[in-house]
DNA sequence: GATATTGATACTCACCAGGCATCACAGGAC
DNA sequence: GTCCTGTGATGCCTGGTGAGTATCAATATC
């Protein structure tokens, strides 16, 4: 039956016969052992007896392994190393000196806060391996509930999902990023309505509701038609696009820093849509240590 | 320190916290486990006492993995397996029921008494690994002190080495081997005086010097120079230099009834050296069992 | 043969794993 | 709300056993 205790000994006896069979000489390992010899004596010969079969050949004079004494040494002695290794290892992990998160992020997060975190973060815990992956903010709340990421930097919409702990790292009205020979590249402000004819690229809706539709309630303010090009995904590559004179796109003055030239940022004065950049994860009564470490340099950089 | 008892937890810890894992339920642990659910109950917070973490996660109502708790499972659990598998292996090994024998053999062992001791030992064992290798008498003793082999069929010499067990398999007196267009090769029996001036091919000195120099001593016997054309091994070449023509060889009896045609055999009357098989073995005080069960098979196919 | 070395044995003690009884608390039923 | 049931933790006691001390028995060395 599984799962019934099945062990005809215990690591005390695996442990004091290993050190036996290396040194051959009950009296010494003993002393390594930090034990008497009658009770180093006494344990290898249970060990023998709950196997059934001879481990050790011993003359008043001599000790040896017995054949089977050899196989039966080769077995145990990587499984107890490897039991060894294990209170260490899980100490560190519990510590948050290793391990590893799973963070997912949009754009926006690589392009303001995520660099500066992760540089931090791989400085406080160089035993913490991140795994980065961008991903839409829909996919993200999936993922949080499945426990497939253990926090995602994602955009918040207006309903939070519950079990859900979130903190808002940024939130900023978005300004235009344009052509460099965009007709209104030269005005310092812009007004949406300004932009009246001007294509723009946008991300599926899917990725992210609220965000898409606080764009078109932004157009819908300032009495302009949309006029939507193409919908890209990941982010950077609507810069690409925007650079390459297909369109506009919405964005934030705090990414729109990061960019090089050919393409202009400009804040937009009027109806604009907000972006907010929340990190989120799941409350638990016992968080992942890594997590935990990650979520403390997130929130001092933050 | 090495060797030292570096373990805070015993066996009955990581089997306990594993079931319990498992079932995520105390009371049902502790039945599967046939144990108290109060017992179990104290040995898993010792466990987790003694790593200093929190492997689980009690509400009243439920239990659950903490994250460090998932990767201490995750840890254990193979180790756990293999050593539940241990005793096991460890008594079909020491039943005979498992492992293997290192048997070495010279070219008349192979062509007399070994395929029937093999054929029959893979039946009543086929647990058992028989790993062989063609060796000269010589090497076979030096590999019999060092261990390297378990057993051999070798030829024994004047001298019996101290530690060593052996078994007489074979005695018997030499005839020739000759090329089918030998000029005796009509004659029905022969003696050494007859075959004056025949080239004999043998084997190189070193790997059995009792039987070359009873070989010498037959020929000596009857006033006849030995004429040794080649010294070649393994054995199985000696017989194709015979087919060959290019001389005669010595051969008992049993060896020359597997032979195909092309070669003629003939018994030797007068001075003939005799050949004599034996298996030889360690005498130990704890023999291997795996070895223990081929020399059973051997000794009652010899 | 005397001596030293070494593993096994006898005896005792202290500790602790485990059992039983019970508690404390959380949910569900109504 | 109240009761009931199911759950893990706690208190207490006992039997088993691991470990220590003293000693024995055997063998190799001189």
């Amino acid at each position: 039956m599984p799962g019934e205790y099945q062990y005809p000994f215990e690591l005390r006896h695996l442990a004091y016969f290993r050190e036996v069979a290396r040194q051959l000489h009950f009296r010494k390992a003993a002393e390594t052992l930090a034990v008497a010899q009658p009770a180093l004596s006494r344990s290898v010969a249970q060990l023998e007896a709950a196997l059934g079969v001879d481990l050790l050949n011993r003359t008043r004079r001599k000790v040896e392994l017995t054949p089977v004494g050899r196989a039966f040494l080769e077995r145990i002695e990587p499984l107890l190393r490897g039991l060894a290794a294990v209170p260490a290892d899980i100490q560190a992990l519990a510590g948050g000196q290793a391990g590893q998160v799973r963070v997912a992020f949009t754009g926006l997060a690589m392009a303001t806060v995520l660099p500066g975190i992760l540089r931090e973060f791989n400085r406080r815990y160089p035993g913490i391996r991140v795994e980065l992956n961008e991903s839409p903010t829909s996919a993200q709340l999936n993922s949080l509930k499945t426990g497939e990421i253990a926090c995602g930097f994602f955009h918040p919409d207006a309903a939070t999902t519950p079990g859900l702990a979130t903190r808002l790292l940024l939130q900023e009205n978005n300004g235009v990023l344009l052509p460099a020979d965009h007709p209104q590249a030269r005005a310092k402000r812009l007004r949406l309505r300004d932009l009246a004819g001007t294509a723009f690229v946008m991300f599926p809706r899917a990725h992210n509701p609220g965000f898409y539709d606080r764009v078109l309630a932004a157009f819908r303010a300032a009495g302009v038609a949309p006029r939507i090009a193409d919908e890209v995904w990941p982010r950077a590559n609507a810069i690409g696009l925007v650079r390459a004179g297909l369109g506009a796109t919405f964005m934030t003055p705090s990414e729109a820093k990061q960019l090089p030239g050919e393409v202009v940022f400009r804040p937009l004065d009027g109806p604009t849509p907000e972006s907010r950049l929340v990190l989120g994860w799941r409350k638990e009564a016992s968080p992942d240590p890594a997590l935990g470490a990650f979520l403390v340099v997130a929130g001092s950089a933050g």
